[in-house]
RNA sequence: GCUCCCGUAGUUCAAUGGAUAGAAUACAGGUUUGCGGUACCUGUGAUUUAGGUUCGAUUCCUAACGGGAGCACCA
């Protein structure tokens, strides 16, 4: 049984026994949350400070009153007033250690909850503009997206992920303008996609005929004009930009089960936009319009003057799709927060045509990355590339291991790479601008990545030499046991991945491995595991459920944990 | 100009309306015959300002100041 639960029946029978009917105060009055100072006991109630007033007494002699007439509970060790009139529970070592042995049982299904259970979740991340290199702005994205996803599945959902490539644009034309420019189709590479975008991008700006050009070519490739060397030319760019961006999302432990291009969208959209004028969308300057002005937003065009859909239209056109082939409960679109408000409009403008659309989606933002000096910068001069930067901090994780004397193989280095920069990210919580700062911000040490990873392999290695086997579930709780802040922490491992999906947020999870794992090493720096007594396997025990807490926390937000490092 | 978001140690981040505002980093000093020192321990250091609501405010409300984003044919 939950041991909230626990506590609540103990208290509301605690409130009748004092004259207080359970008819005043449902169980949902009954707050219950850990003190933020440990030392004040495993769970607080407030509920004395909540009822003093109401009923004429002071919170404190109330809190006693309540405490007095608790009935005993195995799993509870004691009771006690404190501060302002608050109640402090502390839990017993049978409850502990009754936990690890559910926890080492459930083994990776440890942490997982039920709050989702039978839904369908669409989530939608890591949506790439084609012809652009995935920078690091999209590793932001891909950090969220990724986790997100999996939080909810954790949280007993079927998910479906998706991804919105754009592979029609004015910038796309640019970069196809860039190519045919310095003659590059028969020798492509991602590093040539580059700049043949910047070089578009300034021709465009400064070049009267180039800019004609580019607006042909943007028509063409709308217009699918299958016969023009353009066309042509964009195939292969499409095909290449996406080779790369599915290999790269691969390496950071993403997978799509469907792409949604924005040419189908942009179809799709058109038709429905124009079904909806003038009852949702009116023509204006030759243009498809939405009056967003009129619900407190602003009017932006959907369809412009040359009969293009924008990318209004786009997101338009996708959710249709989304309601078309699929059945789902939610629906859930991540992108950097400047489309904020956009997504607003667009929730607007979808809910006019049809209310469903707008009540099942969710559009959530991360916040945007800004750079301090750091060494590294993309070639065309813009934000570093992604793939630039993991190979960078990997460089310098093969660095520190030799550095102290190990050989930290490729494969291994790349997940500490990836590890550390991922939670860098999911560390924050989501739509907070992150600052970052190349040369510093990715450390090895402290709250980072790599010292969770450290911390798992450190605990692997020391049950490995111990030959423990935790199928076995051998152990008791030694004479004289004091529970330790690891135990403490370790059975709160579902309750914070049930926070994360309620919130949305992938940071909780973050902190609190962070918080589990340094108790974890303070621990072990003064306690000796292996000690040959009889305390050693209970004290493995521990050691294993911290291990798997790690794994299954680090899995949520998208980061490997290797078995040694 | 209008709308939205954000102001917490030197720096980067935490804190479901709760108790003495937590970490990391940086800085100063320390820990090993014992299992992975990318570890552990000690110390210094912060809620932008002014009101309001509340038993209680970093959190909610109002204003000022400071930073970011959006505001018609880019995404």
């Amino acid at each position: 049984m939950n041991i909230r639960v626990i506590i609540t029946k103990l208290l509301t029978q605690a409130l009748a026994s004092i004259g207080i009917n359970s008819d005043g105060v449902p169980d949902k009055d009954i707050d219950l949350e850990h003190p933020s100072d440990i030392n004040h006991g495993d769970y607080a109630c407030n509920i004395a400070m909540r009822l003093a007033r109401k009923i004429g007494k002071n919170p404190r002699s109330l809190a006693s009153d309540i405490v007095a007439n608790l009935p005993q509970h195995d799993f509870i060790e004691g009771a006690e007033v404190a501060g302002p009139g608050f109640i402090n529970f502390y839990l017993s070592n049978n409850f502990f250690s009754s936990g690890i042995k559910e926890a080492l049982k459930a083994g990776g299904a440890w942490g997982s909850v039920d709050t989702l259970k039978g839904k369908t979740v669409l989530v939608e991340h890591s949506s790439p503009n084609l012809f652009k290199p995935f920078h690091i702005g999209h590793l932001v994205n891909n950090t969220y997206g990724e986790s997100l996803a999996r939080i909810i599945k954790n949280a007993g959902a079927h998910v479906i992920t998706l991804s919105f490539p754009s592979d029609v644009s004015p910038g796309i034309a640019k970069a196809v303008w860039g190519i045919m420019h310095y003659g590059w189709e028969n020798e492509l590479d991602i590093e040539k996609l580059g700049e043949a975008y910047v070089a578009g991008v300034r021709a465009y700006k400064e070049n009267e005929d180039a800019k004609k050009r580019i607006d042909e070519i943007n028509k063409n490739i709308y217009l699918q004009k299958e016969q023009t060397k353009e066309f042509a030319i964009y195939k292969i760019g499409k095909e290449l930009s996406l080779d790369h961006f599915l290999h790269i999302t691969k390496l950071l432990g993403s997978h799509f089960d469907k792409l949604v291009f924005e040419t189908e969208a942009e179809t799709v959209g058109k038709e429905i936009i124009r079904q909806n004028i003038p009852e949702v969308f009116e023509e204006s300057d030759g243009a498809v319009i939405f009056r967003g002005s009129k619900y407190g937003l602003f009017d932006n065009v959907y369809i412009n003057s040359a009969g293009f859909g924008t990318y209004l239209a786009k997101d338009t056109g996708l959710l249709k799709i989304k309601f078309d082939n699929y059945s789902f409960d939610e629906s859930v679109t991540i992108t950097d927060i400047e489309q904020k408000q956009h997504f607003e409009l667009l929730k607007k403008s979808a809910e006019c045509i049809n209310k469903e659309w707008a009540k099942k989606s969710r559009f959530l933002q991360h916040g945007r990355l800004s750079l301090t000096t750091g060494k590294l910068s993309s070639r065309d001069g813009g934000a570093p590339l992604a793939i630039d930067m993991i190979n960078s901090v990997k460089e310098s994780a093969m660095e520190n291991s030799r550095a102290s004397g190990g050989k930290l193989t490729e494969e291994y280095a790349q997940q500490v790479a990836i590890g550390a920069i991922k939670y860098f990210i999911a560390k924050v919580s989501m739509g907070r601008n992150i600052i970052f700062d190349m040369d510093k911000s990715l450390s090895f040490e402290g709250n980072s990545g790599p010292y969770l990873q450290y911390t798992y392999a450190r605990c692997l290695s020391l049950i490995k030499n111990a030959n423990f086997n935790y199928d076995i579930y051998d152990f008791n709780v030694p004479d004289n046991w004091k529970a330790t802040l690891v135990e403490r922490l370790l059975y709160r491992f579902p309750e914070i991945s049930e926070r994360a999906v309620i919130e949305y947020s992938s940071h909780h999870v973050a902190n609190y491995l962070n918080e589990l794992a340094s108790a974890y090493n303070s621990w072990y720096a003064k306690e000796k595991i292996l000690d040959g007594t009889n305390a050693e396997n209970y004290k493995l025990a521990i050691t294993q459920t911290v291990a798997n807490t790690l794994k299954n926390g680090l899995y949520l937000l998208g980061i490997d944990a290797p078995d040694r490092m």
